[in-house]
DNA sequence: GCAGTAGGTTACTCGAAGTAAGTTACGAGC
DNA sequence: GCTCGTAACTTACTTCGAGTAACCTACTGC
């Protein structure tokens, strides 16, 4: 098997496995057998078990990364960025229960640099965030506004892990949670309000 | 030595030599070499690596909930409660940032086990929250109760970590920014306003 | 039909978690 | 002031899994 098709179809695996069984109680044997394929072609690719959680980790981030992007494009006010980016992330949780147990509770844990992954994540998210506020409301406090993007990335992920025990919660909800809430308190900064819905 | 006390200063050195390095990089000979006694102790006291790890965490869970417990007990109107609970959080984290970088980052991945543990801090601060509220607003939907107590407490964690990095951000900042976000969000829920400071 | 290389394997080393079996310190009862 | 019981502790293992060295094989271009 080629390559680049070998690694997608370790990660696949890997990120299956680290999931169902958590990163630590996971040996590479196991992930190598189950690839149907032997230890050493792990190492051969990945380096080693944490370069294979953050490869696993770094895809996921790719996929959110463009899924979110795709998803924002269009907006228009900030409360229309706000949502549509949270429906994005929510949909995305969503579709990825697995990897996304994985990201945010095997790696943020064990391994430094694996944790450096995510928090790239993170600052994906916040980057976003912060920048979209600061050009709608030049004037407002620099560092306020990096708290702002921290509190969003923070619920938002959280609201996430709560959807998974809330069967009956979905992303339009969890979006609608997070926006009732934090959205009130982000409008007495906008220059002109937002027109309601 | 007598037990308790040997218990005691197991878990103070573990804890700040897995904060120090990470769960993962941390041997348990290491451990126990600083403590100055044998590995078996560690194993006579605690049982597994996971024990040692769990202890640190139950014993930080503790404290925080005392502190919590004391902080919020004069609160009159659900903004004080919300404002205390939040201020004696950061403040804790501001003292043991050691044992808090340990909480969240090494433990709530690697051991399932250690995750439910940490996983029952947020349990115990959510809880909180969630029933202030709903004291203060009866008609609250429960379900919205709780994706707001979740909001709290994970825009509160996040705001932590980023406060780590931020040194001018203080406890009484850190507060005043999740308070701002988060309280006309609230506010608009309860039956009479708030009387504005 | 042969050379070079991508894709693969077997069979090890080494370090750390966990354990079995035994040793020492010390207070209570006579 | 000796001895029995037990709490506190140690040495010396076993076991398991991450990581590696060395070797094999089949295909592709010439």
């Amino acid at each position: 098997m080629p390559k680049a098709q070998r690694m997608a179809q370790m990660l696949t695996v890997a990120e299956e496995i680290f999931a169902e069984q958590g990163y630590l109680a996971t040996s590479m044997d196991e992930i190598a057998e189950r690839v149907g394929v032997s230890k050493p072609m792990l190492y051969e690719y990945f380096g080693s078990k944490e370069g294979l959680l953050i490869g696993c980790i770094h895809r996921a981030r790719t996929e959110l990364r463009e899924k979110t992007a795709a998803a924002i494009s269009g907006a228009a006010s900030p409360e229309e960025f706000l949502r549509l980016g949270l429906l994005a992330f929510f949909e995305f949780i969503d579709e990825h229960r697995r990897s996304w147990a994985l990201l945010r509770q095997e790696a943020a844990v064990a391994v430094p640099s694996a944790q450096e992954e995510v928090e790239g994540i993170r600052q994906q998210q916040t980057d976003m965030i912060g920048a979209v506020l600061a050009s709608f409301t030049p004037e407002i406090d620099p560092l306020e506004a990096e708290a702002f993007a921290e509190i969003v990335v923070g619920a938002t992920e959280r609201l996430a892990v709560w959807m998974e025990r809330r069967p009956s919660v979905g992303p339009a909800l969890a979006t609608d949670y997070v926006m009732n809430v934090i959205w009130p308190g982000v409008a007495r900064k906008l220059p002109e309000p937002a027109q309601p819905a």
